[in-house]
DNA sequence: GCCATTGAATGACTGCAGTCATAAATGATA
DNA sequence: TATCATTTATGACTGCAGTCATTCAATGGC
């Protein structure tokens, strides 16, 4: 008795089935940033997401495990797309050390801005991994680069990794308290390139550095 | 027709209702943390502690938000014991580096070992101040007396809390899976060291200086 | 001693997250 | 193009978290 009783009644084309098959999952996901992004995250019920994106309650469990979880590719998403224009705006740099702190300068100011990064941050009662992949990927990257290139000077990279990552997002998180975070923002950057290794008035130098500007993202609703 | 029903049946001494009254909160207290010590924190419900504790479903929200809010000043009494015995033993001690660095390794150690701290460390998703209050209170005093009296050189205490707080939770929530996170800890305070401005050698000799021994906890069950 | 006021305590109730038995679509084999 | 195996989808169902209208002990005024 269960499965589609409704789907079959106007079985006319049956692509439309079809059509639906192959992608809940984008289906889902845009469903989910729309509704998301429309009305306050807390209050976006699973159902209202499965609704929207015409599929089965039981199918969200398919691809997803949680509300948090649907979050990470949306907000991961929106992240790279902003990662790509730091890091050719970072083109000619050659210093890993600029490099990181640049570009994670930016791009804690980009996810301050954005309500999914916001709501996601002060929620991120998210396993390690998860805050990895999606907050820090591409700082993770820059600091790697760091390490390896011997411009910093570590004693444990990976409790470094582990560490900084940490300082990062906690510091993002008392930050969304703030009107203007530039000035915490960059006080944290002067904070891990000294814990990099780097000395007092360089890692200063470097993180209160002028940053270069960035066009701005278009609406984020658009589908590759 | 709601209140109680079951509990005036015997009203015989009358007491046990004035009894009930003044101490929900500390019944509700004992009840949770023996049923999540007994088994895994998940597993225990809302209702099973308001049924140990002898009091309504209703009650638990009137002194807690959720189960990780009631967990909170669990844990923290679990600490401030643990911290007691830590302080007394670096009563010698006079360099602020020192007393905050082995007062962080030792804590560290000991919140490693509590099966509800691991918990509460691997379900952090909990406000900064619920952090900060539970996770790092200790700690932090410990720090502050570090900058305050000089001994640290950090360019913007505010920030400088909220990273190590984040750089401290995030490397203990890593060490999670280690069988002997010891090494990892004392790497953390490295770092921590650094940070605060110390050169990289003495950073290293503070951070992994023998350890003092601490006589271990008796069963956590006792009431005050 | 009586009544009014307060706010702690209660548990039936609501709504949502997450599960699972069922079933449709797809693909492979021949 | 029939048959079986595998993958993907479904929605009724279960159980728990959290709410709220109601009850009642306690306290203070008179």
């Amino acid at each position: 008795m269960p499965a589609n009783s409704e789907a079959t009644t106007s079985s006319s084309t049956l692509s439309r089935v079809q059509r639906k098959r192959k992608n809940a999952r984008a289906r889902i996901l845009s469903a989910a940033e729309r509704l998301m992004r429309e009305g306050p995250v807390d209050t976006v019920t699973i159902q209202q997401i499965t609704d929207a994106a015409d599929v089965g309650h039981g199918t969200f469990y398919l691809h997803f495990k949680s509300k948090y979880d649907v979050l990470v590719p949306i907000i991961g998403r929106y992240a790279a797309q902003w990662d790509a224009r730091v890091q050719q705006s970072l083109a000619g740099e050659t210093d890993a050390a600029r490099v990181f702190t640049t570009s994670a300068r930016l791009m804690a100011r980009v996810t301050l801005a954005d309500p999914l990064w916001r709501w996601f941050l002060a929620h991120s009662g998210v396993p390690v991994e998860d805050m990895r992949s999606a907050v820090g990927a591409f700082s993770t990257r820059d600091f790697h680069r760091g390490i390896d290139t011997g411009r910093f000077d570590v004693p444990n990279k990976q409790v470094m990794s582990h560490f900084v990552l940490g300082a990062y997002v906690n510091t993002l998180l008392a930050s969304l308290a703030l009107d203007d975070p530039g000035a915490d923002i960059d006080a944290m950057a002067e904070l891990i390139l000294r814990t990099a290794g780097l000395d007092h008035a360089e890692a200063a130098a470097i993180a209160h550095a002028p940053l270069p500007k960035l066009a701005p993202l278009e609406p984020p609703g658009d589908e590759t």
